[in-house]
DNA sequence: GTCTATATTGTGATAGAC
DNA sequence: GTCTATCACAATATAGAC
Protein backbone atom coordinates (compact mmCIF):
# COMPACT_ATOMS: atom_id res chain seq x y z
CA UNK A 1 0.00 0.00 0.00
CA UNK A 2 2.57 2.57 0.83
CA UNK A 3 4.98 3.39 -1.75
CA UNK A 4 8.10 2.87 -1.47
CA UNK A 5 7.97 -1.06 0.07
CA UNK A 6 10.59 -2.70 -2.30
CA UNK A 7 13.73 -2.32 -0.66
CA UNK A 8 15.72 -0.87 -3.88
CA UNK A 9 14.48 1.26 -6.36
CA UNK A 10 13.85 4.57 -4.27
CA UNK A 11 13.29 7.39 -6.86
CA UNK A 12 16.48 7.34 -8.95
CA UNK A 13 17.62 11.20 -7.64
CA UNK A 14 18.28 9.71 -4.27
CA UNK A 15 19.81 6.96 -6.10
CA UNK A 16 22.23 8.83 -7.68
CA UNK A 17 23.11 10.60 -4.65
CA UNK A 18 23.37 7.74 -2.56
CA UNK A 19 25.82 5.79 -5.20
CA UNK A 20 27.57 8.97 -5.79
CA UNK A 21 28.30 9.64 -2.19
CA UNK A 22 30.31 6.37 -1.66
CA UNK A 23 32.28 7.00 -4.95
CA UNK A 24 33.53 10.33 -4.29
CA UNK A 25 34.12 9.28 -0.63
CA UNK A 26 36.68 6.26 -2.02
CA UNK A 27 38.17 8.44 -4.36
CA UNK A 28 37.83 12.32 -4.09
CA UNK A 29 36.58 14.58 -6.10
CA UNK A 30 39.35 14.57 -8.57
CA UNK A 31 39.44 10.88 -8.85
CA UNK A 32 36.03 10.25 -9.03
CA UNK A 33 34.58 10.35 -12.92
CA UNK A 34 30.95 10.62 -13.81
CA UNK A 35 31.11 7.35 -15.69
CA UNK A 36 32.29 5.76 -12.57
CA UNK A 37 29.27 7.23 -10.54
CA UNK A 38 26.60 5.67 -13.36
CA UNK A 39 28.33 2.63 -13.74
CA UNK A 40 28.14 2.36 -9.82
CA UNK A 41 24.27 3.34 -9.58
CA UNK A 42 23.26 1.17 -13.04
CA UNK A 43 22.19 4.03 -15.01
CA UNK A 44 23.23 6.06 -17.95
CA UNK A 45 26.03 9.15 -17.93
CA UNK A 46 23.48 11.48 -18.96
CA UNK A 47 20.92 10.86 -16.07
CA UNK A 48 23.40 12.21 -13.63
CA UNK A 49 23.32 15.84 -15.92
CA UNK A 50 19.58 15.81 -16.09
CA UNK A 51 18.97 15.33 -12.42
CA UNK A 52 22.18 17.54 -11.11
CA UNK A 53 23.58 19.54 -13.74
CA UNK A 54 26.95 18.90 -13.17
CA UNK A 55 29.80 17.47 -11.29
CA UNK A 56 30.30 20.24 -8.96
CA UNK A 57 26.42 20.75 -8.28
CA UNK A 58 26.40 16.90 -7.73
CA UNK A 59 29.28 17.13 -5.98
CA UNK A 60 28.54 19.74 -3.47
CA UNK A 61 24.79 17.75 -2.46
CA UNK A 62 27.23 14.87 -1.36
CA UNK A 63 29.55 16.98 0.53
CA UNK A 64 27.09 18.98 1.94
CA UNK A 65 24.92 15.74 3.42
CA UNK A 66 28.46 13.93 4.42
CA UNK A 67 29.16 17.76 6.87
CA UNK A 68 25.84 17.79 8.55
CA UNK A 69 26.09 13.72 9.37
CA UNK A 70 28.78 15.03 11.82
CA UNK A 71 28.66 18.24 12.48
CA UNK A 72 25.54 18.83 14.86
CA UNK A 73 26.20 16.09 16.86
CA UNK A 74 29.32 18.29 18.14
CA UNK A 75 27.00 21.23 19.95
CA UNK A 76 23.75 18.98 20.17
CA UNK A 77 26.04 16.77 23.16
CA UNK A 78 27.66 19.80 24.40
CA UNK A 79 24.78 21.65 24.89
CA UNK A 80 22.77 18.59 26.96
CA UNK A 81 22.42 18.65 30.18
CA UNK A 82 25.08 15.91 31.16
CA UNK A 83 28.25 17.19 33.51
CA UNK A 84 31.27 17.16 31.62
CA UNK A 85 32.44 13.91 31.66
CA UNK A 86 29.60 12.60 30.70
CA UNK A 87 30.01 15.12 28.43
CA UNK A 88 33.48 13.90 27.00
CA UNK A 89 32.24 10.29 27.29
CA UNK A 90 29.06 10.69 25.21
CA UNK A 91 31.58 12.84 22.53
CA UNK A 92 34.04 10.70 22.18
CA UNK A 93 31.77 7.27 22.03
CA UNK A 94 29.68 9.41 19.54
CA UNK A 95 32.66 9.63 17.11
CA UNK A 96 34.64 6.93 17.57
CA UNK A 97 30.82 4.72 16.50
CA UNK A 98 29.75 7.39 13.29
CA UNK A 99 33.62 6.76 12.01
CA UNK A 100 33.70 3.09 12.96
CA UNK A 101 30.29 3.20 10.38
CA UNK A 102 32.34 5.15 8.00
CA UNK A 103 35.57 5.46 8.40
CA UNK A 104 36.03 7.50 5.29
CA UNK A 105 34.26 10.39 6.44
CA UNK A 106 37.50 12.06 8.36
CA UNK A 107 39.73 12.07 5.69
CA UNK A 108 37.55 12.93 3.03
CA UNK A 109 35.99 16.24 4.57
CA UNK A 110 39.86 17.14 5.74
CA UNK A 111 41.03 16.67 2.18
CA UNK A 112 38.30 18.60 0.26
CA UNK A 113 38.13 21.20 2.78
CA UNK A 114 41.68 21.68 2.53
CA UNK A 115 41.33 22.18 -1.26
CA UNK A 116 38.19 24.52 -1.07
CA UNK A 117 38.19 25.82 2.20
CA UNK A 118 36.07 28.73 0.52
CA UNK A 119 33.37 26.37 0.47
CA UNK A 120 33.06 26.13 4.56
CA UNK A 121 31.40 29.68 4.28
CA UNK A 122 28.46 27.94 2.99
CA UNK A 123 28.22 25.17 4.73
CA UNK A 124 28.69 26.90 8.49
CA UNK A 125 25.78 29.31 7.12
CA UNK A 126 23.05 26.49 6.37
CA UNK A 127 24.11 24.64 9.00
CA UNK A 128 22.39 26.18 12.38
CA UNK A 129 25.89 25.52 14.37
CA UNK A 130 27.37 29.28 16.05
CA UNK A 131 31.07 27.95 16.96
CA UNK A 132 31.65 31.48 18.88
CA UNK A 133 28.31 30.61 21.54
CA UNK A 134 29.41 26.50 21.81
CA UNK A 135 32.93 27.97 22.88
CA UNK A 136 31.57 30.09 25.32
CA UNK A 137 29.47 26.89 26.29
CA UNK A 138 32.22 25.17 27.03
CA UNK A 139 34.39 27.92 28.54
CA UNK A 140 31.97 27.69 31.45
CA UNK A 141 31.44 24.22 31.78
CA UNK A 142 35.52 24.26 32.35
CA UNK A 143 34.92 27.11 35.21
CA UNK A 144 32.09 25.44 36.61
CA UNK A 145 34.26 22.37 37.11
CA UNK A 146 37.05 24.61 38.59
CA UNK A 147 39.58 23.69 35.60
CA UNK A 148 41.45 26.77 34.28
CA UNK A 149 42.32 26.54 31.22
CA UNK A 150 43.84 29.26 29.08
CA UNK A 151 42.45 29.06 25.92
CA UNK A 152 39.26 26.38 25.56
CA UNK A 153 40.17 26.03 22.23
CA UNK A 154 43.01 23.67 22.98
CA UNK A 155 40.51 21.25 24.84
CA UNK A 156 37.91 21.05 21.83
CA UNK A 157 40.99 20.40 19.50
CA UNK A 158 42.17 17.95 21.35
CA UNK A 159 38.94 16.19 22.02
CA UNK A 160 38.42 16.12 18.37
CA UNK A 161 41.44 15.38 17.56
CA UNK A 162 41.95 12.32 19.16
CA UNK A 163 38.71 10.74 18.03
CA UNK A 164 39.58 11.51 14.42
CA UNK A 165 42.92 10.78 13.59
CA UNK A 166 43.10 7.01 13.70
CA UNK A 167 40.72 7.06 10.78
CA UNK A 168 42.46 9.93 9.28
CA UNK A 169 45.75 7.66 9.61
CA UNK A 170 44.59 4.31 9.60
CA UNK A 171 47.62 3.15 6.98
CA UNK A 172 49.98 4.38 9.01
CA UNK A 173 48.66 3.28 12.36
CA UNK A 174 47.95 -0.37 10.98
CA UNK A 175 50.65 -0.73 9.03
CA UNK A 176 53.48 0.33 11.69
CA UNK A 177 51.22 -0.65 15.03
CA UNK A 178 49.32 -3.82 13.79
CA UNK A 179 51.12 -5.50 10.79
CA UNK A 180 47.64 -4.93 8.83
CA UNK A 181 45.98 -6.88 10.92
CA UNK A 182 42.59 -5.44 10.96
CA UNK A 183 40.92 -7.27 13.94
CA UNK A 184 43.41 -5.52 16.26
CA UNK A 185 43.40 -2.22 14.72
CA UNK A 186 39.73 -2.56 15.24
CA UNK A 187 39.59 -3.59 18.91
CA UNK A 188 42.17 -0.65 19.42
CA UNK A 189 39.39 1.61 18.38
CA UNK A 190 37.14 -0.08 20.44
CA UNK A 191 39.44 0.22 23.61
CA UNK A 192 39.83 4.34 22.85
CA UNK A 193 36.58 4.81 23.84
CA UNK A 194 37.15 4.39 27.28
CA UNK A 195 40.91 5.19 26.79
CA UNK A 196 40.36 8.73 25.23
CA UNK A 197 38.23 9.88 27.53
CA UNK A 198 40.07 8.66 30.78
CA UNK A 199 43.61 10.63 28.58
CA UNK A 200 41.48 13.81 28.34
CA UNK A 201 39.96 13.76 31.71
CA UNK A 202 43.34 12.99 33.60
CA UNK A 203 45.03 15.68 31.12
CA UNK A 204 42.80 18.59 32.42
CA UNK A 205 41.65 17.77 36.11
CA UNK A 206 44.24 20.07 38.31
CA UNK A 207 46.57 21.19 36.14
CA UNK B 1 84.21 27.71 -9.85
CA UNK B 2 82.37 25.38 -8.26
CA UNK B 3 79.31 24.18 -9.92
CA UNK B 4 75.97 25.22 -9.03
CA UNK B 5 77.13 28.66 -8.43
CA UNK B 6 74.13 30.13 -9.64
CA UNK B 7 71.53 30.22 -7.28
CA UNK B 8 68.67 28.83 -9.75
CA UNK B 9 69.12 26.29 -12.40
CA UNK B 10 70.45 23.15 -10.86
CA UNK B 11 69.52 20.25 -13.24
CA UNK B 12 66.52 19.76 -14.74
CA UNK B 13 66.01 17.10 -13.47
CA UNK B 14 66.00 17.84 -9.77
CA UNK B 15 64.11 20.97 -10.69
CA UNK B 16 61.21 18.90 -12.11
CA UNK B 17 61.10 16.97 -8.39
CA UNK B 18 61.00 20.22 -6.45
CA UNK B 19 58.34 21.70 -8.46
CA UNK B 20 56.19 18.18 -9.06
CA UNK B 21 56.32 18.23 -4.92
CA UNK B 22 54.85 21.57 -4.70
CA UNK B 23 51.88 20.97 -7.25
CA UNK B 24 51.66 17.44 -6.03
CA UNK B 25 50.99 18.71 -2.18
CA UNK B 26 48.55 21.49 -2.99
CA UNK B 27 46.43 19.23 -5.46
CA UNK B 28 46.85 15.65 -4.63
CA UNK B 29 47.72 12.67 -7.50
CA UNK B 30 44.50 13.28 -9.07
CA UNK B 31 43.85 16.80 -9.00
CA UNK B 32 47.67 17.36 -10.49
CA UNK B 33 47.99 17.09 -14.39
CA UNK B 34 51.73 16.25 -16.30
CA UNK B 35 51.11 20.10 -17.87
CA UNK B 36 50.46 21.91 -14.52
CA UNK B 37 53.89 20.68 -13.11
CA UNK B 38 55.55 21.25 -16.56
CA UNK B 39 54.59 24.83 -16.02
CA UNK B 40 55.42 25.68 -12.78
CA UNK B 41 58.63 23.92 -13.91
CA UNK B 42 59.37 26.07 -16.56
CA UNK B 43 59.52 23.48 -19.47
CA UNK B 44 58.07 21.25 -21.64
CA UNK B 45 55.52 18.45 -20.83
CA UNK B 46 57.96 15.69 -22.60
CA UNK B 47 60.58 16.21 -20.23
CA UNK B 48 58.82 15.04 -17.72
CA UNK B 49 58.53 11.83 -19.06
CA UNK B 50 62.20 11.95 -20.73
CA UNK B 51 63.17 11.71 -16.78
CA UNK B 52 60.66 9.95 -15.16
CA UNK B 53 58.85 8.03 -17.58
CA UNK B 54 55.06 8.16 -16.03
CA UNK B 55 53.23 10.46 -13.51
CA UNK B 56 52.90 7.18 -10.92
CA UNK B 57 57.06 7.54 -11.45
CA UNK B 58 57.24 10.82 -10.88
CA UNK B 59 54.52 10.95 -8.00
CA UNK B 60 56.29 8.04 -6.48
CA UNK B 61 59.35 9.99 -5.92
CA UNK B 62 57.86 12.48 -4.88
CA UNK B 63 55.85 10.84 -2.26
CA UNK B 64 58.92 8.75 -0.57
CA UNK B 65 60.63 11.89 -0.39
CA UNK B 66 58.17 13.71 1.76
CA UNK B 67 57.69 10.43 4.08
CA UNK B 68 61.31 10.04 4.70
CA UNK B 69 61.27 13.86 6.20
CA UNK B 70 59.25 13.01 8.57
CA UNK B 71 59.28 9.92 9.75
CA UNK B 72 62.35 9.25 10.99
CA UNK B 73 61.99 12.13 13.27
CA UNK B 74 60.06 9.80 15.60
CA UNK B 75 62.56 7.05 15.73
CA UNK B 76 65.64 9.64 16.42
CA UNK B 77 63.83 11.89 19.20
CA UNK B 78 62.63 8.45 21.15
CA UNK B 79 65.87 6.71 20.69
CA UNK B 80 67.84 9.24 22.19
CA UNK B 81 69.51 9.00 26.25
CA UNK B 82 66.66 11.99 27.35
CA UNK B 83 64.16 11.26 29.84
CA UNK B 84 60.60 10.72 28.76
CA UNK B 85 58.99 14.20 29.11
CA UNK B 86 62.40 15.74 27.33
CA UNK B 87 61.11 13.13 24.23
CA UNK B 88 57.70 14.16 24.35
CA UNK B 89 58.67 17.85 24.38
CA UNK B 90 61.12 17.66 21.76
CA UNK B 91 58.70 15.55 20.13
CA UNK B 92 56.10 17.95 19.85
CA UNK B 93 58.33 20.72 18.71
CA UNK B 94 60.11 18.82 16.16
CA UNK B 95 56.55 17.78 14.48
CA UNK B 96 54.89 21.30 15.00
CA UNK B 97 57.76 23.01 13.36
CA UNK B 98 57.89 20.94 10.22
CA UNK B 99 54.43 21.14 9.93
CA UNK B 100 54.22 25.20 10.37
CA UNK B 101 56.63 24.95 7.89
CA UNK B 102 55.15 22.68 5.45
CA UNK B 103 51.25 22.74 6.52
CA UNK B 104 50.44 19.95 3.62
CA UNK B 105 52.46 17.57 4.32
CA UNK B 106 49.84 15.72 7.07
CA UNK B 107 46.76 16.09 4.47
CA UNK B 108 48.76 14.79 1.60
CA UNK B 109 50.24 11.92 3.16
CA UNK B 110 47.05 10.82 4.83
CA UNK B 111 44.96 11.04 1.39
CA UNK B 112 47.34 9.50 -1.09
CA UNK B 113 48.25 6.61 2.13
CA UNK B 114 44.37 6.08 1.97
CA UNK B 115 44.19 5.60 -1.35
CA UNK B 116 46.58 3.33 -2.03
CA UNK B 117 47.72 1.41 1.39
CA UNK B 118 49.35 -1.37 -0.32
CA UNK B 119 52.59 1.37 -0.91
CA UNK B 120 53.35 1.40 2.83
CA UNK B 121 55.17 -1.81 2.57
CA UNK B 122 57.32 -0.60 -0.15
CA UNK B 123 58.11 3.20 1.88
CA UNK B 124 58.77 0.80 5.22
CA UNK B 125 61.24 -1.40 3.69
CA UNK B 126 63.35 1.34 2.47
CA UNK B 127 62.98 3.73 5.54
CA UNK B 128 65.20 1.78 8.12
CA UNK B 129 62.40 2.11 10.61
CA UNK B 130 61.50 -0.70 12.71
CA UNK B 131 58.19 0.33 13.98
CA UNK B 132 58.25 -3.45 16.68
CA UNK B 133 60.99 -2.12 18.22
CA UNK B 134 60.17 1.45 18.48
CA UNK B 135 57.20 0.41 20.12
CA UNK B 136 58.72 -1.83 22.31
CA UNK B 137 61.69 1.10 23.13
CA UNK B 138 58.19 3.37 24.47
CA UNK B 139 57.19 0.57 25.94
CA UNK B 140 60.31 0.31 28.51
CA UNK B 141 60.63 4.09 28.90
CA UNK B 142 56.91 4.33 30.30
CA UNK B 143 57.44 1.35 32.82
CA UNK B 144 61.06 2.73 33.73
CA UNK B 145 58.91 6.55 34.49
CA UNK B 146 56.28 4.39 36.41
CA UNK B 147 54.02 4.74 34.29
CA UNK B 148 51.22 1.72 33.85
CA UNK B 149 49.64 1.78 30.20
CA UNK B 150 47.55 -0.92 29.09
CA UNK B 151 48.90 -0.26 25.77
CA UNK B 152 51.79 2.21 24.69
CA UNK B 153 49.81 2.16 21.42
CA UNK B 154 47.22 4.75 22.48
CA UNK B 155 49.96 6.87 23.94
CA UNK B 156 51.93 7.44 20.58
CA UNK B 157 48.70 7.46 18.70
CA UNK B 158 47.34 10.69 20.97
CA UNK B 159 50.81 12.31 20.96
CA UNK B 160 51.24 12.04 16.88
CA UNK B 161 47.32 12.90 16.62
CA UNK B 162 47.59 15.92 18.83
CA UNK B 163 50.56 16.97 16.52
CA UNK B 164 49.20 16.25 13.45
CA UNK B 165 45.41 17.05 13.68
CA UNK B 166 45.51 21.09 13.70
CA UNK B 167 47.04 21.02 9.75
CA UNK B 168 44.98 18.64 9.09
CA UNK B 169 41.77 20.37 9.96
CA UNK B 170 43.03 23.40 9.17
CA UNK B 171 39.93 24.80 7.75
CA UNK B 172 37.57 24.10 10.01
CA UNK B 173 39.93 24.99 12.58
CA UNK B 174 40.40 28.44 11.27
CA UNK B 175 37.01 29.10 10.10
CA UNK B 176 34.85 27.90 13.26
CA UNK B 177 37.39 28.65 16.19
CA UNK B 178 39.59 31.81 15.07
CA UNK B 179 37.19 33.43 12.26
CA UNK B 180 39.81 32.67 9.59
CA UNK B 181 42.21 34.65 11.25
CA UNK B 182 45.42 33.49 9.77
CA UNK B 183 47.45 35.51 12.62
CA UNK B 184 45.37 33.79 15.48
CA UNK B 185 45.61 30.61 13.70
CA UNK B 186 49.22 31.00 14.03
CA UNK B 187 49.27 31.67 17.50
CA UNK B 188 47.34 28.91 18.48
CA UNK B 189 49.82 26.60 16.90
CA UNK B 190 52.59 28.19 18.75
CA UNK B 191 50.95 27.82 21.90
CA UNK B 192 50.23 23.61 20.85
CA UNK B 193 53.96 23.70 21.53
CA UNK B 194 53.74 23.87 25.18
CA UNK B 195 50.29 23.41 25.46
CA UNK B 196 50.45 19.61 23.83
CA UNK B 197 53.26 18.31 26.26
CA UNK B 198 51.49 19.67 29.21
CA UNK B 199 48.26 18.00 28.35
CA UNK B 200 49.98 14.58 27.83
CA UNK B 201 52.19 14.68 30.78
CA UNK B 202 49.06 15.39 32.96
CA UNK B 203 47.15 12.73 31.42
CA UNK B 204 49.77 9.81 31.72
CA UNK B 205 51.45 11.07 35.00
CA UNK B 206 49.73 8.15 37.67
CA UNK B 207 47.06 7.17 35.81
C1' DG C 1 68.42 17.19 -23.56
C1' DT C 2 64.79 19.71 -25.23
C1' DC C 3 61.44 20.76 -28.33
C1' DT C 4 57.00 20.01 -31.71
C1' DA C 5 53.67 17.05 -33.33
C1' DT C 6 50.71 13.42 -32.77
C1' DA C 7 48.36 9.14 -31.15
C1' DT C 8 44.96 7.43 -28.04
C1' DT C 9 41.91 7.43 -24.56
C1' DG C 10 38.94 9.65 -21.22
C1' DT C 11 36.53 13.72 -19.55
C1' DG C 12 32.25 16.74 -18.56
C1' DA C 13 28.51 18.16 -20.95
C1' DT C 14 24.61 18.62 -24.46
C1' DA C 15 21.17 17.43 -28.30
C1' DG C 16 17.69 14.72 -29.63
C1' DA C 17 15.13 10.19 -30.29
C1' DC C 18 11.87 7.46 -27.77
C1' DG D 1 12.74 10.03 -17.57
C1' DT D 2 15.99 7.45 -19.86
C1' DC D 3 18.62 6.29 -23.56
C1' DT D 4 22.29 6.85 -27.79
C1' DA D 5 25.22 9.71 -30.21
C1' DT D 6 28.23 13.25 -30.29
C1' DC D 7 30.96 17.48 -29.11
C1' DA D 8 34.99 19.92 -27.55
C1' DC D 9 38.65 19.47 -24.88
C1' DA D 10 42.25 17.57 -21.61
C1' DA D 11 44.68 13.60 -20.17
C1' DT D 12 49.05 10.46 -20.45
C1' DA D 13 52.29 9.04 -23.35
C1' DT D 14 55.39 8.41 -27.49
C1' DA D 15 57.97 9.43 -32.00
C1' DG D 16 61.05 12.05 -34.14
C1' DA D 17 63.39 16.54 -35.46
C1' DC D 18 67.07 19.41 -33.82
Amino acid sequence: MVKNMKKKKLNTEENILNEARKVFMQNGYDGTSMQMIADVAGINKSLLHYYYRSKERLFGKVFSSVFSQFLPRMEEIFMSEANLEEKIHAFVDSYIKVFMEHPLIPIFVMQELSKNPEHLADLMRDSEVNPKIFIEKINEELKAEGIKLKDPRHFLVNLIGLCVFPFAARPLIQNMLFQNDDKAYHQFLEERKKEVPEFIINAIRKG
